[in-house]
DNA sequence: CGACACGTTGATGTTAGTCAACTTTGGTGG
DNA sequence: CCACCAAAGTTGACTAACATCAACGTGTCG
């Protein structure tokens, strides 16, 4: 129950064995749901193999912790399946989301000493993780990887600050609209249940708490703001986790 | 007056002529300011040769812009000298101040096909431009170059999601406090008129309505805090851009 | 069935925004 | 040099938005 589904695999295969008409050891990744969409579309198939080398397997429970705020950085992963967040807080218990994070994604700190933010998982998840030395290495050998990783961090940069514009700007109500709409958004994305095209309908992989750390509001102000969508008929909110767009066009107006 | 001066050069050479020991054409770059600080420190010399024959220099006065958000991205650009802005807005007019740019820094948006947020200078400034196509050219032929702007926009993303909790969590007096230390780090910086080390008495490169638009305040809330640390005896005003901070340890309580 | 986490709703308080008057500063030209 | 002006900054009174505190559902699981 609640928990989303977000990959675009069926089943995987996990066992190890011969890629059909080659000699070469078959690797994990040949059957990656994220195979086309993560940085590692950048490699040859021998590349790919090398990095698979230095990489594993793992999965995450919903609410389990890979990187921790302010430690050395170890690990960097991708994600295969699930969706994470990044936080940050400040000393007293205040909480950021700073980020989110799906499928095809990157995550971790590279060429650098220590994480500036914990990496948390809010669905179950599946990441292929690299000890960030080994991973370092790797990449300074594979420009085409670091390109790749270096256009996703741009786009990034891009939508963080497009995000400070919402935190800083606008109001609980824009802010709630805004939200939605992405969320319609990226769960429409390939790999998250879909076929490309925004959701009219899908569920939140965030509780209302989790909605008011990426916002900066108050649980309570989320949930009052969505209820005002809903008497509004603009949304409809037919369980706890689920959303139904029911009016885009006035959502958008309200999203600012 | 009121420009802030923030570059580690004293006169730099604007001649062409012969460096001096061989027999190349001696270009821009031998004599430039943050030669050793910017991306292109990471080039051979022969390289930044080739790199130099596709710049070219370009002054800026205060309040130009270089970059406009949603246009094209036509442009990118090296620091040379000055401050800038990086900044979006709403539609109906509300302005957030999305980065703030020193010298050395890179600006603009390399392979991508439009701009995100205008960049203007704050004071007058001396930038080393690019044509977009260009420098996406030369940049893929060049991996160590692609490895020191994946460095410097990896921070810089770092620093853009601490930001956001500022912005989303801390209260105009943290903000302002935070603020006014950011400052006094970031002008102690090499390359800004000092040593490496904070600065206890700068000079703003902002107008109050700036840190406002920085900060997600208005301009009479940032005029009110800013009276009431002074009032509070942690900071002093002696001009309009002139701080002084005279307790750091309580502003640095102050600051959350 | 009961416990518990999650969510909603209401009453009240605080913070920063808004509107408006006023002061200071720096620049310009007589 | 000084008077004047525009722009920037400050201060005060009032207001709106959101947070806080508290009580009250609701769905889930043992």
């Amino acid at each position: 129950m609640g928990h989303v589904r977000c990959s675009a695999a069926g089943d995987l295969l996990w066992h190890r064995g011969r890629a059909p008409g080659t000699g070469r050891p078959m690797s994990y990744c040949d059957s990656c749901a994220v195979r086309n969409r993560a940085i590692c579309a950048a490699l040859e198939p021998a590349e790919l193999a090398a990095l698979n080398g230095i990489g594993r397997r793992r999965t995450l429970e919903a609410g389990e912790s890979l990187i921790w705020e302010g430690e050395d950085s170890i690990l960097v992963a991708n994600v295969i399946e699930g969706i994470l967040k990044l936080s940050t807080g400040t000393e007293d218990g205040r909480e950021q989301i700073v980020g989110v994070v799906y499928p095809s994604d990157f995550i971790g700190r590279p060429f650098g000493a220590t994480t500036r933010h914990s990496v948390t998982a809010l669905t179950d998840a599946r990441v292929c993780v690299f000890a960030r030395a080994d991973f370092d290495r790797f990449a300074g050998e594979h420009p085409a990887l670091e390109h790749k990783l270096l256009q996703r961090t741009l786009v990034e940069l891009d939508r963080t600050r497009g995000w400070m514009l919402l935190l800083a700007r606008k109001s609980a109500e824009e802010k709630i609209a805004t939200f939605l709409l992405e969320m319609s958004a990226h769960l429409g994305e390939p790999g998250c249940e879909s076929d490309g095209r925004p959701l009219d309908r899908f569920d939140l992989p965030f509780s209302r708490q989790q909605i008011g750390d990426i916002l900066g509001l108050t649980i309570e102000t989320v949930s009052r703001q969505l209820t005002k969508l809903k008497r509004d008929g603009v949304i409809d909110l037919p369980t706890r986790r689920a959303v139904e767009i029911c009016d885009r066009a006035t959502l958008e107006l309200y999203a600012g």
